[in-house]
RNA sequence: GGGUAGGUGCCCGAGUGGCUAAAGGGAGCAGACUGUAAAUCUGCCGUCGCGAGACUACGAUGGUUCGAAUCCGUCCCUGCCCA
């Protein structure tokens, strides 16, 4: 049978590393650069699966932990599989539990066979190991799904981040030999923490294993812009050219544009839907949030020019005013505008690869985001 | 009219002689957030001053005391009960 999977790299700029390319699913195709808004509990928070749509997400992640511990995954199983359980019908991406090795750090245990869990809202104790993600993940059904990890904290002393990179790639091991669905993905993920070596022998070394597409992980944890890119454009380059490359949990507007820059195809992060909770909303001159008094009678949109729900509709002052009653939909509208602003940003980037202008692109954008 | 419980900073509300510019909330004003333990967390929050500090403040007023939001007198106001 053949893969329901495939990749085409259609263009690479030709003055940066930057990549447009389309990646077929079993649950349809996702054209990269691409931001994939998070949605941890089978649910973009404070949004519905029509408003998700209407971002333009062309793929949306769950998490394997989260899905675990509540709904379950053998009801989800049951249900059908994700998709139909919260009734989407194109791509979604599952994490392994990977990231909540590091996240939730001071309540996981590692050994070699895997992390017994702790779970923060119930106490209950979980042992997740690389089968058992393998296991979980195929239960949600997910389209791609991704190996199970071990993400390093920043800092971490050479020693931690050698012994996480490595156990990273014997459980890899066992993640490939314990999926068997054909119609999943299971995408290696780099660590090696902050450390040149490192980084380079872990991406030669889940490079060696045929996958549809490969993640780097372990950024984005508490370090430094420069540090970050640093690492992702050494790294990047180093993964198989005619795969796409994940960035997990980045970022922020400046992170894709220097992310994409660097070779990367594919974002995720909580920071749109996190910062509208927040009340920040994404401009093209870096973050606002609503809650600041010079918009409380603000007749003009959160962006102007945006064609997002909330801006089409809504002032600022508006906004404001739900915010400060203490309406959930002041999120929701915030959690539209910022991750369709970031699926734009994402969709704006790849035309101007496919136009030769990234470079252009990227001057223009960065300059507008930093000036602020 | 009698009895009783009260009146604290923008609001709610602790505090019954010095450790009180006055706990704790809320509101207000800022900030943080990156594979979501997060609609969360942090800071500021009487006035003036960069600051040390000064000034003003616990219904009003008079007193006791070295010292009062706290004790006493009088007055004003509010809730409840009885007539």
């Amino acid at each position: 049978m053949a893969s329901p999977f495939a990749y085409e790299l259609e263009h690479v700029c030709k003055r940066s590393g930057a990549r447009a390319g389309t990646l077929t699913t079993p649950h349809g195709k996702i054209k990269t650069p691409i931001f994939m808004p998070v949605g941890t509990n089978s649910a973009v928070k404070t949004l519905t699966g029509d408003q998700v749509e209407a971002t333009g997400a062309q793929i949306i992640l769950a998490n394997s932990y989260h899905l675990y511990l509540r709904a379950g995954t053998k009801l989800i199983k049951q249900f059908g599989g994700i998709h139909k359980w919260m009734n989407w019908d194109r791509p979604v991406l599952t994490d392994s539990g990977g990231f909540q090795v590091f996240s939730l750090s001071h309540l996981r245990k590692i050994t070699e066979d895997g992390v017994e869990f702790r779970d923060p809202k119930d106490g209950s104790t979980h042992f997740i190991s690389p089968e058992i993600s393998m296991e979980i993940q195929q239960d949600i059904g997910a389209d791609i799904i991704m190996a199970f990890d071990e993400c390093a904290p920043y800092p971490c002393s050479y020693e931690e981040a050698k012994s996480a990179m490595e156990r990273t790639h014997r459980w890899l091991e066992r993640c490939f030999r314990a999926k068997t669905n054909e119609n999943q993905a299971l995408f290696p993920i780099v660590q090696g923490a902050f450390y040149d070596d490192l980084r380079q022998e872990s991406a030669r070394v889940i490079s060696s294993f045929d996958a549809v597409g490969y993640a780097i992980g372990g950024v984005s944890v508490g370090e430094p812009t420069d540090i970050k890119n640093h690492f992702v454009k050494m790294t990047a380059p180093l993964l198989p050219e005619n795969k796409p490359r994940y960035l997990m949990g980045v970022g922020t507007p400046e992170d894709l544009l220097d992310g994409i820059k660097n070779g990367i195809d594919m974002f995720d992060c909580v920071l749109p839907t996190r910062n509208a909770r927040h009340g920040a909303f994404f401009t093209p001159e870096g973050s606002r949030n609503i809650k600041t008094q010079q918009f409380y009678d603000d007749p003009r949109p959160l962006v102007e020019g945006c064609d997002c729900y909330a801006c089409k509709n809504h002032s600022r002052a508006y906004i404001r005013h739900l915010w400060r009653c203490g309406e959930s939909t002041a999120a929701t509208l915030l959690s539209i505008h910022n991750t369709k602003f970031l699926v734009d940003f994402s969709q704006k980037a790849r035309e101007a690869i496919l136009n030769d202008t990234f470079e252009e692109f990227y001057n223009e954008q960065m300059s507008r985001l930093v000036k602020k």
